[in-house]
Formats: structure tokens, sequence, C-alpha cells
DNA sequence: ATCCAGGCTCCTG
DNA sequence: CAGGAGCATGGA
């Protein structure tokens, strides 16, 4: 059992974080207990548990990670590394809300309700492009669904201390199924060809994962629009996801125009050019904007249903 | 019932 | 080259 105690930049408001993954899509590859979070992690093909737990306040944050069951410290600081990464933990807020403050007040003000929520992301390009795929066009509970199915399908889980964890799918695993299997869990038979074809590029090594994690925004768009079922949305989505690019705009996307209609007060959706337009404003932070953004329709949507 | 979801391809005129 | 049908399903 390796350890270690992180100090992340504050704000961090881990209880949010805790509310979403509860609540949410992810109770497949996350287990959640009072103030602690675990994810199993594919190191090298080798499955290893990560359980962060929380010890500090919203001001003052403050995380234990233990790898459970990694058999050496380089595998212990490798899964610590993903967990890191998809939990922002190394991230400043501050320069963003100092930005914000400066150029958009309408904005600051919806951030400010939010204070502390951090991206939540995936561990890499190749899982945010899974993701993402599956994420195309239709509501996110199905999706969430069509997640959570191809995860059990895949089976790749591990047995810790009489409870199953489910690691997400390699590309190997991905790569190894039929279309006819997807079909199965209601994919569309596109749907499955994406997943599946993308996976086998990047288990065959035809998709450079990592070439792609050191190009520009705009060259990786490029590259990843070639292939067949992406278009910029989820390239876009890998950039924002799977790299936590800060600068990421998805103009087109349709929850971040809904959410600036409703909270700019907009009396129509705004058009992808009236959303550059916007954006202008936040520089540098278009990531950070979209997922407030997101969050904020997310948490309004979820009131008014219990209203 | 109909329309729309954090799209994309493919076919038509 | 713009425009629109079709995709699978579930919730409003």
């Amino acid at each position: 059992m390796y350890e270690i105690t992180l100090f992340p930049p504050a704000p961090y408001d881990f209880s949010h974080l805790f509310e979403r993954l509860r609540h949410s899509s992810n109770w497949v590859l996350y287990r959640m207990e009072n103030d602690s979070i675990t994810r199993l992690f594919l190191v090298d093909g080798h499955p290893v548990l990560v359980k962060l737990t929380s010890t500090g306040t919203v001001e003052q944050p403050q995380v234990k990670l233990a790898a459970c069951n990694a058999t050496n410290e380089q595998q212990a600081k490798r899964a610590f590394a993903y967990c890191r990464h998809v939990f922002s933990l190394d991230r400043p807020l501050a320069p963003f809300y100092a930005a914000i403050e400066q150029n958009d007040p309408v904005l600051f003000r919806l951030v400010q309700q939010h204070r502390g929520i951090h991206m939540l992301l995936e561990p890499g390009v190749y899982e945010a492009m899974i993701l993402s795929i599956i994420g195309q066009q239709v509501n996110m509970t199905f999706a969430a669904n069509l997640k959570h199915e191809l995860v059990k399908l895949c089976n790749q889980s591990f047995e810790w201390k009489g409870q199953t964890f489910y690691a997400f799918p390699s590309p190997e695993r991905v790569a190894s199924l039929s279309y006819e299997d997807l079909r199965k869990l209601k994919y569309s038979q596109r749907k499955a060809e994406y997943v599946i074809d993308f996976a086998r590029l990047v288990a065959d090594g035809r998709f450079p994962v990592d070439e792609i994690s050191r190009m520009s925004n705009e060259q990786a768009i490029e590259e990843m629009v070639k292939l067949r079922g992406i278009g910029r949305w989820t390239a876009e989505c890998v950039l924002l996801f799977g790299l936590g690019r800060p600068d990421i705009l998805p103009a087109l996307d349709i929850g971040l125009r809904n959410a600036m209609q409703l909270f700019y007060g907009l009396d129509r959706q705004p058009s992808e050019q009236e959303v550059r337009q916007m954006a202008t404003r936040w520089r540098g932070w278009e990531s950070y904007v979209t997922y407030y953004l997101w969050t904020a329709l997310g948490i309004a949507k979820q009131r008014k249903q219990e209203a």
C-alpha cells in the first residue's frame, strides 16, 4: 500500500464532486463512501485501485491518495498521476476567477455561486474519445447508460475486500468486440462502428494518442476529424475532457448554447457566431466557462425537476 | 403523440 | 455546396 498526501490549490469543493459522482452517470467507475472515492485504473494493463480521501475544507483542501494494491512505487505513482489529472488536483481556479471577474460580471456572479467546482476529466485522449462518441446526439442519461453497459460488458474488473471494481475498458478489449455486441446494448449501428473502429485504431497503434496530446488545439482537431464519426464537437470534447485543455470552446454545443440563453437572459438560443463573439471575453478560459455553464445548467434543471 | 437531447454521415437537389 | 433525413432511446 502506497500513500501520499496532497494540498490542492484552494478553493476545492469536494462535497460537490462527491454529490456529482453519487448522482450522475459515474457509478460504474467510481465507488463512493462518506468522504472517499475509489476508482480502478489500468497501468500498463495492471489494475491499480486508488482511494481518494478528502481530509480538508473548501478553503484549505487536503487529500490522501492510497494505491491499495500497487506492487511497486512506480505503478503507484502512475496511478496517482491519473487521479490528480482526473480530479484536477493540481490546477488552481484562482486565475480563472480573476480573469472572469475582470471581463464578465454576469458570468462572475454565476461562477461565484459554484465556487470550488473543479473539472472532472477523463484519464486521456482514448477514454475521452470513446465517451464523447457515446455522448453524440443522445441525452445525458441515455449516454450514461451506454457507458455503463460498455464498462460492464468488457468487465475488466478487480476484486478488493469483497467488492468488485470496474476499469474503463482498454482499447484492446473494446477492439475485440463486434458491432453486434454493442447493438445489443442499444447502440446505433453507427455509434457501434465509431466506438469499436476507434478502439481498433488505438490498439493497433494506427492512431497516435501521444502525438495528439502534444499538438496545438487546431492541429489536434484537424487530425481527429479525419476519422469517420469524429466531428468538430467530438474532437473538442476530447481536448477538453481528455487533456483538460483550458481554452476549448465547443461553440456549436447545444448544452452550452442553452445555458448561455438561460444565464444571460437571451430571448433565443445564440448562434455559433454569437457564442464566439461573447467568448472573446473569456479568452484562455473557454473550457472552464463551458464547464461551469454546463454544470450550472445541470443543477438548474435538477432543481426545476425537484420543485 | 411529438420533439429534442452536450452530433455525424450520407444522400438529395 | 446547402439542406435535410436517419439514427436509437428516453424524458418532457
